[in-house]
DNA sequence: TTGTTTAATTGATCTAAATCAATATAACCG
DNA sequence: CGGTTATATTGATTTAGATCAATTAAACAA
């Protein structure tokens, strides 16, 4: 992977949220920014619990989160619910409402958060005349099977312990890539919620968290959690080369 | 969803393996279709067992598959192994490679099999110029993540007569969209693998064939299945919209 | 055909995680 | 601020599915 950034990634050095704020680490130029600035919106935000979209939102939009924090879930008729990933400051959402009109989960936000919204539909015909664009997007979305597939690993053949390791280790490491510390971080998401996605009771996780503080790899205090030893952290995990 | 066909369907008449064979549910004129045409590769037959591409394989290669059955795995150094998919007749495969330069699973056949490879580069090439086959592919893409979505349902919430009767249905179905009987068909897998799949022992799935079998859900004779009651057994999996 | 290997079923036992339950701690609000 | 609600931890018990083990049935090759 030559890069670890997603289609928007904000400029650090921003403060005011028009389009042009957004860089791409795809190599355009001036006026290949200013065409794509042209297609994604003004930024709109959520505050904390808020919906950026339901499973039955229509339109096919994508959104580069400016600044937040979201899950995706399926809600089910009987109650069951699974989220199906977190998402964080700089990455993209919504790729799920390309295959049909409506999007088949919704986006929470944990915290207030600013996204920018891309029409789907314009952001194909600008790429159709930017072949570095479309490469590009290409590639976020195989990166995202790419990921589904780690997560079915996870799921299938790991245990309570490896599955919680396998998730911070992989927090940290986006964490790292957006310029946070990669051993210090606040989680924004419940314990209920990091046991819907890893397919474990809440109470499991909880206990699973107290292991690995006991065993010295890690101080949890409450969501504020520090890696202490990231090396034996990733030994945990059993040398899967799981959550990428 | 508008159509239930992959990228590139076979022509039921078509006996021939050249390109021409090949049409695309998206509405291509002849020149279009002739286009397309000179991207796609002549077959290429692959023995059961046989490798259709290893992890390390390096080419971004897409395949379409003109008859047989394959399933794509992760391997670990580990030891263990986690299937990520099966894949029939007229569906699409490698989409996985797009992200980096490498696969990231094996894919192997499940029996004699034949495919057609699309050079991903020459795909993005004439996409650029036929609009309605860009978004056709984007759909696919996108509907690859959604299914995977579906199997962390699975895969974090349900038990396992619930996993194997969404693992049935979905069978059926995609049976049924390729022209076979829904209700009666042979799986190419061995019980380790649709436990690999599903985050189940080998054991364990033939249990659950078991117990489906004694409720008259379903008929197993080895590796062929009747069901019984379609109905039925779409309750058992708890009405669910798993596995789609 | 027969021997050999691979796959599938079924039973007995064990265990990791679910469930039930009781506090404890943090967040929220009038 | 105190009172209410949401979240987290920890313990006791139960259970679904893993593991171990034995048997049967297919697939395959000589």
């Amino acid at each position: 992977m030559s890069t670890n950034f997603d289609i928007v990634q904000l400029r650090s050095s921003c403060a005011t949220c028009s389009l042009r704020e957004l860089c791409l680490p795809v190599g355009l130029n001036d006026q290949e920014v200013h065409l794509l600035g042209e297609v994604v919106s003004h930024k709109r935000k959520i505050r904390r619990g808020g919906y950026l979209y339901h499973t039955s939102t229509k339109f096919q939009t994508l959104y580069a989160i400016k600044s937040g924090f979201f899950k995706t879930c399926i809600l089910e008729e009987d109650g069951r619910q699974q989220v199906t990933g977190f998402h964080m400051t700089g990455e993209l959402l919504g790729l799920d409402a390309i295959s049909g009109d409506l999007h088949t989960c919704d986006a929470i936000a944990l915290e207030n958060s600013e996204v920018c919204e891309i029409p789907f539909g314009k952001l194909e015909e600008i790429s159709r005349t930017i072949p570095s664009l479309m490469r590009h997007f290409h590639k976020i979305m195989s990166r995202e099977i790419v990921r589904d597939h780690s997560i079915m690993l996870l799921l299938g053949s790991m245990k309570a312990e490896e599955r919680l390791a396998s998730f911070l280790l992989n927090m940290s490491r986006r964490f790292a890539i957006r310029g946070y510390s990669e051993t210090s971080f606040i989680l924004r998401m419940t314990r209920e919620e990091i046991g819907s996605y890893l397919g474990l009771k809440l109470e499991t996780v909880s206990r699973a968290f107290s292991k690995l503080q006991h065993e010295t790899l890690i101080t949890v205090n409450n969501k504020h959690i520090q890696i202490l030893d990231l090396d034996r952290l990733k030994l945990k995990m059993g040398n899967t080369s799981c959550l990428t």
